[in-house]
Parts: structure tokens; sequence; C-alpha cells
DNA sequence: ACCCGAATAGAGGAATTCCCCTATTCCTTC
DNA sequence: GAAGGAATAGGGGAATTCCTCTATTCGGGT
């Protein structure tokens, strides 16, 4: 008898977690375990249960998929994570890669092709489509690293989440409201983000964010 | 026997393609009899196949969720229509209530939602999230039908201008000093580019700007 | 000639942001 | 165990934005 190969799913939109979860439970040998809404549901899961695959949406609110895959790599080296994505925007697969995920989806692409990410990366190797590698490989020969947004300016995982949800319209007192702290604490992350940025308001930060994908549009 | 509903899906993710079917098949009575990755697509199929419900994603490549729905409609008035988004945007909304559509799910909430959204819409209901409708209803009963019927958000000359300053980090007081006005006139420039574009904040401004393509980034 | 929208500008006030501080706790790293 | 970063939270105040309201000018269109 083969072992079932579980896999934990992470993405904020439920009825896309329903979907995927409903197609890999149609396939021989494929369990889903668990899901979770957010990076933080996603490392707070882990601490009891490690699935063979982790399938991990890139944008989300809170904490986006390439943190929360650079945390749990942290914890639990030995984890392998497919990136799943609604773009192919090369800076995302860059970063995703950088920050240690096995395998790389476009939401674009079929069940198939899905499901032959999930058996080369359970069985050890990588899953990067082709075009998409041989681009990044063009971009950096020839830009440099720079192209890649390596810039000195690294957000913290709360100013992350406060930068995604001022993009998002939120005054400092909603934003703390969502994330359970001080409106003060929040004013503090936005004047720091504003230092870090090197940018003058609110206005020219998103702007600014964008630009050099700190978020994702 | 109770006949089929009828469903057909437009997204261009075909993994939620995929996940959505198989979540659909699972139900009984329900049966997705098409699946379509663009609203050219979806046109095209419509000349063959009327299903009793359209599920149809709002951000889409080529031809958008919102022009799709007015197209189909046009040709196929008794057609229903329900609008899958990502987004709570307001504009998105709106936008599709004004194209036809008959529901409104966002994909952040689960299959229950949206099984009881195509149960609704098939009866000849509409299903609308109470929230975003009541805060639609407020918009209106408070600005009145004209700020509504102007859904094309069409920016004047000055308008974009004072934008493109407000993105890049400048005061009212510095858009003035460069475009020779009175800063109180850059105040109301910034008052009706919030209002025109339904956003809180500059922050949220720059945003939607961006995403709406209203700006080069 | 008349109306309308765009652009202009102001009064005035509430709300929010921006930006100095200080300070504590909890991690991690050296 | 010391040092440093991240996150927490608060005081306080200046600057800026947000919002409503009124009002004038100018040019394009019926």
């Amino acid at each position: 008898m083969n072992r079932l190969i579980t896999i934990g799913i992470v993405d904020d939109h439920a009825i896309f977690r329903d979907g995927l979860k409903s197609v890999l439970s149609q396939i021989d040998g494929f369990y889903v375990v668990f899901e979770a809404m957010t990076g933080i549901d996603f490392l707070e899961i882990l601490r009891d249960t490690k699935p063979d695959i982790v399938l991990m949406d890139i944008s989300m609110p809170e904490m986006d998929g390439i943190r929360a895959t650079e945390k749990a790599l942290e914890r639990h080296p030995h984890l392998k994570i497919i990136a799943l994505s609604s773009y192919s925007d090369h800076i995302y697969y860059y970063k995703m890669i950088k920050a240690g995920a096995e395998g790389f989806v476009l939401k674009k692409s079929g069940k198939e092709e899905l499901e032959k990410a999930i058996m080369e990366v359970y069985n050890g190797n990588n899953f990067f489509p082709q075009d998409l590698l041989k681009n990044l490989i063009f971009k950096i020969s020839h830009e440099g690293r720079e192209a890649m947004n390596e810039s000195d300016i690294v957000l913290s995982k709360r100013e992350t989440e406060v930068l995604q949800l001022i993009c998002t319209g939120n005054t400092n007192s909603e934003i703390a409201d969502k994330l359970f702290i001080s409106p003060k604490t929040v004013d503090n992350h936005r004047t720091n983000l504003l230092q870090k940025t090197n940018t003058k308001n609110a206005a020219h930060l998103v702007m600014f964010a964008i630009k050099n994908h700190l978020i994702e549009v």
C-alpha cells in the first residue's frame, strides 16, 4: 500500500481553498490535512501538523506567502512548499525561490500541472516552469540583482502587514483594531515605514511599495 | 425528478476553475456545463450553450468580467450572472450591479455562501452581501444617483495632474506651487478625486489609481 | 444667449497623519 | 549576559488631510 501524500493549503480565499481541496481529494494518493486562511494561521497549525507538501498562495493580507514561507522554513527546514501565484511576475518568482520554495505553479495552469508539481516535489525534485526560469536567469544576467529588488530596504513582518492595510485605505485606528494593537503602535510603524522607504507620506509610500514590489497590487 | 441547475464558469485561472467545478459537482442538482477562460471565449460559448447560472470573475485579462457581463446580457437578457470578486472594492460591486449581475460573492467566502447565492439567483432572487449593499444604498441616498451614474471614472486634466503629484508625495502647498494655483484649489481637487474614485484617503487613492490604470506606475 | 462642467478660491472645523520623544518586553545573536 | 532589533505603547504638538459649503470665472455646446 502506498503512503498518502499529505497536503496543506494556505490561501485567503475560502472558495479557492474549497475548490483546491476538492480537486486534490479526487486524485489518488493525495490527502489535504489542513487549510489555513493566513500566514499566521499556517504557522500556528504547523506546530501540530506537518504535511508533506504545502501549497502557498503568494498574495495574502496580514502575512504574505513569501514571508510565511521564510518563517515556516526557519522552523521546519525540511518542509516542502509550492508557491501558487496569479502573476508570472519574475519578482515574486525570484523571491519565492529565495525564500526556499521547492516549486512554483501559476493559477492559470491546470490541475495536471499542479499534480505534476506535487509529485515532483514530493519525490525530492524541484518544479519550476522552464520559461519563467529562463526569463529569470536572463533578467539577472542582464540587469543584475538590483533589478530583483535586492535593495537594502527590508520591512519587518509587522510593517508589511501595516503597509498592506494602509494601501486599502485603513486609518491607524482601523489598522489597530484589525491587528489587535494600539493605534499608537500603528502610528510608530507608519513612521518607521516612511523612514525606511524614504518617502514623504502615505500616498508616496504606497506608490513606492507598488513600484518596488514590497506589496502585491 | 428535479431539473439540474446548469452552471457556466468564467475565470482565467484554470486551477480556480477546476476547483470550482469540482466543488459544484459534489452538490446535488448542480451541473457545470462549460468553463471559459476569457470574456471573449464566454461570449463565443454562449451562442451554443445557455446555462442557468454564470459564475463570472471580475478581474480578467483581455475582457474583464464587467464588460463581458454587459455584452452577454445585451444578447441574452434573461441570463443570470453571479460575480465573483477577490476584492470588496465598492466600485466593482456597483459596476457589476449596473452591468446586470444578479449576485455578488467574495472569493474569501466559502462554498456554502456560493451555493446559497446560486440557489437564490436560480429561484429568481438577487444575492448581494448585506454589508456591501447597505454601504452602497447609504452612498446613493447621501450623494444622489448622479454621483453613482458616473460610474465610468473619468478624471479631468487637472485632476490627473494633481493625482500624479499626490503619488510622488507632494503636499497640497507643494502641488499648488508646481501648478501655480492656490493650495485650497488643490485641496478641492483632492476631495473630488476621493469622491470620484470612492476611496477613503490618499493612500487608498494611489492604490486604486494604479490598479485602474488611471496613472502610470 | 444660456447652461454646464472645469477650474479657481476661500471659511472653517474635525480628523488624521506626521514626527519628535521615552520606555518596556521579548527574542536572537554575539 | 550584553547588545540590538522588533514590537509594544504612550505624551504631545505641529502639519496636513478630509469634508462641507459658498462663489466666481471661463469656455464649449444646444
